[in-house]
Order: C-alpha cells, then sequence, then structure tokens
DNA sequence: CATCTCTTTTACAACTTCCTTACGCCCGTC
DNA sequence: GACGGGCGTAAGGAAGTTGTAAAAGAGATG
C-alpha cells in the first residue's frame, strides 16, 4: 500500500514517513502542493496526506485537483490545531478524514488505516476473501471454514496456521516457521504450544482427528499438508 | 419534493421561493430557526435551507437538531460571503452542501438538484424503506423492528448496528469498524461502549438474550450476523 | 426546573482463549 | 522389543474478553 505524504515542514514529514515506514507502507513525499500533484501522478499512491498550508499550492487546490481525476484514492488533511475548520473545509471536498497536530503515532496509524479499511473495503472486498485447502473452503473474514454446508469456527491463529500451510503445500514446515508466521517474532512460546493449537485446529477441521487428512505430522520436524 | 427555506431577510427568502416553486418544487419557509424547527416537523420536507444567522436560533443549532431525529434529509447552508467559515462549519454538523450569497438562480437550482440527487442516491439505496435481518423485519424510519405481530421500539443506533450487520451478513465485523459506521470516524467512545448497546439490543431484539440466535459474538473481534 | 429518554462510562462477574504442564503413546533406532 | 526423544492431548491456570447492572451524563420535553 503506497502512502503520499505532502508537508512542508521536515520535521513532520520525515517523522510521518517514519511512522508510516514502520508500518509497512510504501511511502512518498513531497514538500509542497506542486510537487504533490505531480508525485500523485506519476506514483499512484492509494492515500494521500496533505497538509493544509503548503507553498506553491495549498492543500485543498490539490485535493480539489486529484478529486477532478480520481474519486477512488483516500484522501486526509493534516492541519494544525487552529485549523481546525480549515481541515473540515477539506473534507467537504471530498477529503475522508483529518489528522490534527500535533499527533500521537497510534493515532495517525488509526486513522491511515481505517481509511485504508474504508476504501479497500468500498472496492476490492473480493480479493483473497477466501481460499481453498483440501476439500474446504477457509474465509478468512468469516473466521469460518466450510465442509460442503457445515461451517466450523476458527480463531484468528487457526486462519493463519491454514494459510501457511496452504502457501506451502508439500513441504514439511518446522516450528520456528509457524511461530515467526503466525505469531510473531518477537513471542516465543513454549515448545509445545504449536502441537496443542494443532491438536485443536485437527478436531474442527479433520473429519477423523486421529487420521488427520489435511494436517500431516512430520516426525522430527512439524507439520505439511498435502 | 418538499423545500424548507429557512431565512429572516424577506427578500432572500422570497426570492428563493420564487425560484424553487418554478422548478416544481413544493416551497414552505420560515423566518427564524425556532419557526423552521417546528415546520420541519409538521412538514417533512426532503431539504432544508438554513440560512446561519437567524434570529432565535441560528442556523447551526436548527441543523444540530434535525440530525437529532433525522439523518436523511438534506440541509444546505444559506450564506453571505464574509460567513464563509461559518458556513463550513456548519458542514461539520452534518449538513450536505452551502449556498453562497449573493447567489444566482441557475446556481441555487443546480445545487438543490445536486443535492437531492446526492441523498437520493447515497441513502436511499442503503437505507431502503426496511430490511430483513433473521426473522425480523426492520422499519429504520419508525425506528422500530416486527417479529410477526410484535413491534420493537429501537434507537437510532440500533438500527444502524442492525443495518450494518445485514449488510456484512457473515463477516466477523471488529469494534472499529463498529465505531467507523454507526457513529462516525471522528467519535470514539470508550471500548466498552459498543458491547452494552449489544447487551440491549439483544434483550429487544433476540427471543433468548442469552442464546442470541441473530447478534453472534466472535471472541477477540467483535460480532456478525449469521 | 423536573423528568424522561437515550447514550456513555464504570465496575465486577462470568466466560473464553491461549499457554503451560504433565503423562502416556508412538516412532525410529539400536 | 527396548530405549529415548518426539508427539497427542487432557487438565489447570493466567490473561484477556465479554455480558450486564447500575450510575452518570447529555439532551429533549413538558
Amino acid at each position: 500500500m503506497k502512502v503520499l505524504v505532502a508537508e512542508d515542514d521536515p520535521n513532520t514529514r520525515e517523522g510521518l514517513r517514519q511512522i508510516l515506514a514502520d508500518e509497512g507502507y510504501d511511502v512518498v513525499t513531497a514538500p509542497n502542493g506542486e510537487d504533490a500533484l505531480a508525485v500523485f501522478q506519476s506514483d499512484g499512491p492509494q492515500v494521500v496526506c496533505l497538509d493544509v498550508m503548503m507553498p506553491r499550492m495549498d492543500g485543498y487546490e490539490v485535493c480539489r485537483r486529484i478529486r477532478k481525476t480520481d474519486d477512488e484514492v483516500a484522501i486526509l488533511f493534516i492541519t494544525a490545531k487552529s485549523e481546525e475548520i480549515d481541515a473540515v473545509l477539506g473534507l467537504e471536498l471530498g477529503a475522508d478524514d483529518f489528522i490534527q497536530k500535533p499527533f500521537g503515532i497510534k493515532e495517525v496509524v488509526a486513522r491511515i488505516r481505517a481509511v485504508t479499511r474504508r476504501v479497500y473495503a468500498k472496492r476490492g472486498s473480493e480479493s483473497a476473501a477466501e481460499f481453498r485447502i483440501a476439500d474446504l473452503v477457509v474465509k478468512p473474514d468469516q473466521l469460518r471454514a466450510f465442509r460442503d454446508e457445515e461451517a466450523m469456527e476458527l480463531s484468528l491463529r487457526d486462519v493463519k496456521i491454514l494459510q501457511l500451510l496452504v502457501e506451502n503445500q508439500g513441504k514439511a514446515l518446522n516450528r520456528d516457521v509457524f511461530f515467526d508466521e503466525c505469531w510473531g517474532f518477537d513471542y516465543l512460546p513454549n515448545s509445545r504450544t504449536l502441537d496443542q493449537h494443532i491438536s485443536q485446529l485437527r478436531k474442527k477441521v479433520e473429519k477423523d482427528p486421529k487420521e488427520p487428512a489435511i494436517i500431516k505430522t512430520v516426525h522430527g520436524v512439524g507439520y505439511r499438508y498435502e
């Protein structure tokens, strides 16, 4: 996901870049309105953060021009506290939200996420909505899997485990890979935790948990699908 | 289509009446804020044009009060040039557009047309006169739901929650989505507020609130319908 | 101003989930 | 087939999540 940050103050600009990059966004920046418009056209970001007050072209004008040709991109205004009213004006131009200075990291991240979620939900709600594993259809956004008409409830972790298995169909995956991909780098559960989850998951999705057809054990290594 | 014009200056008021009547609208007027509110309640117009500065109650306040009970009606502000900022402030109250004095006939007509089209398209599509969820029929404009002959009273928030659930049937919705869609992106209630609403709502609509059939909990995520 | 309704916050009980521990069985090797 | 480490899984406990009553707040109404 690419984000354009248009902001003339270098501190704010680089601060935002840092925050967003840490969150995993591609970040491009511009120090004034004209550049912002040029970068927008060349880089095609999905989200644009516009400072209201910028040299050469203010945020409103940038917003207006972007909206001339693009109804889809998410636009957020960045505004100083005393400029609240300006920010609201911005909203009437087709902006999606605004961020008030001084802002906290959590707030920025939350708002960008909210906006991207909204934009994402509006359009590509079908992308990666489900995947298949063996005779199951897994729907991550429902936290459920289906075999014919039968539905089974899955936890977030269950879904991640299944996803990892399909993505590596045929490969034997060791415990470290599961922890990295399904838990997180910084978490180190006891080694038996994964086994426990697999056991529970098999109860949910295997016809016969004693003779697993989907999640196979690879002795001395870990688990495998197919 | 009925339009309410609330404007204290008789020239402006009658000018607008003339323009709009010529366009085929039913026009009702009010010379001050209090009257505007009364006429709104008695006549139920689909569009309201509010002067910002009015005796007895300013346009902002009228707007705020209308929006308390009506999410659907289109509200436009009428504003003198120097009052631009005020008009914008009005927009945050849930207004749809504003008309700047002095205005031309073409502009007024265009804006009212635009607003009615927008409101009709946007709100008309997502808030049909009624919708079904499980064995209930919900009638948003009555703030009620029906199971067979039995009616239950709902609040505006209740309706929005139910609506969001039906629109995303099957999906596990997290709290952020509820707040975004049922409250507003700029509102951040305590995290337990939603749970409380769900609890109350279940009491109203579930046959057995202890074993909810409509609003299911998805632990660690949020709620789901179906 | 008193009262009502709707909403939000608070507080605590009840419930889930996840993780760990523990024990018995299984697999591969000798 | 006996041994040792690996695996399956039941059970218990800690941490976090949810349900809900009750209090507090905010507006609307008379």
